[in-house]
RNA sequence: CCCCUCAUAGCUCAAUGGACAGAGCAAGACCCUUCUAAGGUCGAGAUGGGGGUUCGAUUCCCUCUGAGGGGACCA
């Protein structure tokens, strides 16, 4: 919360010190609580500008901080949140804040509720204020994008699907939280290569009526069948494509079986979003796109972008050292490379966006560095206004891609069911005597909060291997941490018939239990704000492990209940803000929290 | 052959170029007549090899090894 100030002291302080420019010299977060509260490595950059040592400069900073050069039109002023600084070897200099500045942000916090962390609310923080010196969210007036999920018609949803979705929907959050305006766009595969074969399948070896009972099922059936009998004849793919091209070619059999499939599968991908508490704005699929294809490739051709090459229409892109973008086939049907320049072409016009981020696996690296590269040379989009968000894939037990066409995936449907029927033994166990819908509630939201932050709460590039007792471990590092940690607050806030306490002497909250957390409440914003930078989402949830595990450690040792009347009102206030943030860090990552569990 | 990720403790994962590399699981010893033990406490345990840049490298660069993925007519 009080970065920004942090900062623009040692800028000042620098300023004085007749250093102008000192690059890149950042300001973070010491390694322990009893470092300060903020640090900067700006000594030890400035040190070689000015050639002296970094403690020397350090030391000539520091005093700077505490008396500024008053002369200055600007009227520069001691800072009213800092207490102490200290100079550290090698030279860093580590801000203390006030223990008064920390404990009156608790009132804040209660204050905010669930606005808590979307907005800057120091004075100066100039660069999120309007010019009546009211807080203003960041993502003011800006729109981003956001393609996640896209899921294949006629596929099912495996755990291959789960880190777009979940992610996606993370950084949809934090974006929305932080002002933006949001378009999460599930741009779903309704258009491929893979349909014929479902087409031909369909006509040939489905079985309607299970069809009917269990749609998702049967599909799931058809398509690995397919698969398994083209490996034997080879000219079943062949057929598919006859069929692909009849279907696009607007055959009304095939384009009637096409709508059937299309409309069954998103009624089961709605059942899994509803599941996942996962809500997308638009859902423009890749048939939405097709009839402004033809526009696409001839327009290339016009600004010359485009190419003739073996009878296919490429856009080459060798002077960038990517290989070329093909967007027409020799048969003349076109590819997922032609509709994603459409797909940008069209939400940069509808929407105008400041940046369209793309949630997609690592695998797709090459091709969406070839279809940024040629919507820009299209003049579509500004060079890094499309962002290829990238994670790591989920990999099967043996290491190894999940095949779909082997059938060998996990399927969401049935990860949700082992997820909840774990958690329902435990809250069985531990706590048999609540209702049963109360118990059904709990265990869903335990199980799918479980394997949400399970991969929430890791770093999205590397791969997952699939585990399933990692996966469910409700200990640890885990959701169900998370929300137990919640619900124990709770617990106490119930029996203390208060909901939030209002009125509260903060300076008692001088415990070093306290304080700990008291320090790290005012970093929220901070951290959902780089979250949000980097696409992160893991650096909100190893946030939120840590406040619930200096909350536990409080709770072990200091007596709220107990503790003598105005403590125990300070105490209250206290936990309720702990409950804030967790609740509010936790619907960021599209988790929910529980009153009991 | 080219491109993209990754390599940290027995296992699964953290760590904006910074100060003694953090967790969880597993294994060991403790704490429920005290606000929910899905918790807490105490020990043990790690940066693939070799160079380089830097005051400082798990992080950046080069190289080697290993893993996963991609490489115009699938998405």
């Amino acid at each position: 919360m009080y970065k920004k100030e942090i900062y623009n002291l040692i800028e000042k302080a620098l300023k004085d010190l007749g250093i102008e420019e000192v690059p890149n010299f950042t300001v973070s977060y010491p390694p322990n609580e009893k470092m300060g509260d903020y640090t900067t490595n700006a000594a030890m950059i400035a040190a070689k500008i000015w050639k002296k040592a970094p403690m020397e400069i350090a030391d000539a900073i520091k005093s700077k901080v505490k008396s500024p050069r008053t002369t200055s039109l600007r009227g520069r002023q001691k800072s009213k949140v800092v207490e102490k600084i200290e100079v550290a070897p090698p030279g860093f200099i580590n801000f203390y804040l006030k223990p008064e500045v920390v404990q009156k942000n608790l009132a804040t916090i209660l204050k905010q509720k669930d606005k808590f962390g979307s907005t800057w609310f120091d004075k100066t923080h100039h660069k999120s204020l309007t010019a009546s010196g009211k807080a203003i969210k960041i993502g003011k007036g800006k729109t981003i994008v956001i393609d996640y999920s896209a899921p294949n018609i006629a596929k099912m949803m495996h755990v291959g699907h789960l880190r777009s979705t979940i992610i996606g929907q993370a950084i949809y959050n934090i974006y929305k939280f932080l002002g933006y305006k949001t378009i999460g766009d599930n741009h779903i595969g309704d258009w491929g290569t893979h349909f014929g074969k479902l087409i031909y399948a369909y006509k040939n070896f489905a079985n309607k009526k299970d069809l009917k009972k269990n749609f998702a099922k049967e599909m799931n059936r058809l398509y690995v069948d397919f698969n398994v009998r083209a490996k034997e004849d080879e000219k079943l793919n062949d057929y598919a494509r006859v069929e692909t091209k009849k279907f696009q070619e607007g055959d009304k059999e095939n384009i009637k079986i096409w709508k059937y499939f299309a409309r069954e599968s998103i009624k089961e991908f709605n059942r899994i979003y509803k599941m996942l508490g996962v809500k997308i704005d638009y859902a423009l699929g890749e048939s939405f796109y097709q009839k402004m294809l033809g526009e696409i490739i001839s327009s290339a051709f016009k600004k010359g972008v485009a190419s003739r090459s073996q009878g296919a229409i490429i856009i080459p892109l060798e002077k960038y050292n990517i290989p070329p973008l093909m967007i027409q086939k020799s048969d003349g049907a076109t590819l997922y490379g032609t509709t994603d320049l459409a797909t940008i072409k069209y939400r940069m016009k509808k929407w105008n966006p400041k940046k369209i981020l793309y949630i997609v696996a690592n695998e797709q690296a090459g091709h969406f560095t070839q279809v940024f590269k040629s919507a820009e040379i299209l003049g579509f989009i500004a060079p890094k206004q499309a962002i290829h968000v990238k994670f790591g894939m989920v990999l099967g037990p043996d290491g190894k891609k999940f095949s779909t066409r082997e059938g060998k995936v996990i399927l969401l449907k049935d990860l949700f069911g082992e997820a909840i029927s774990r958690a329902r033994k435990i809250v069985q166990e531990k706590n048999p005597k609540l209702s049963d819908a109360e118990k059904r509630k709990i265990s869903k939201v335990v199980g799918i909060g479980a394997i949400k932050y399970n991969d929430l709460s890791q770093n999205r590039f590397t791969d997952i291997t699939f585990n399933w007792d990692k996966m469910l471990d409700f200990r640890g590092n885990s959701a169900p941490y998370l929300q137990y940690t919640y619900a124990r607050i709770k617990s106490i806030l119930r029996r203390a018939k208060v909901s939030a306490a209002i009125k509260f002497k903060q300076e008692l909250l001088n415990d070093e239990k306290e304080l700990v957390i008291l320090r790290q409440l005012i970093l929220f914003d901070e951290v959902v704000e780089r979250a949000g930078e980097e696409f992160m989402p893991n650096i909100i949830a190893e946030y939120l492990y840590k406040l619930a595990n200096n909350f536990n450690l409080f709770y072990e040792l200091v007596p709220v209940l107990k503790a003598e009347k105005d403590l125990r009102q300070a105490r209250l206030a206290l936990i309720s803000a702990v409950a804030i943030t967790l609740k509010n860090g936790l619907k960021l990552l599209g988790i929910e929290t529980l009153e009991r569990m």
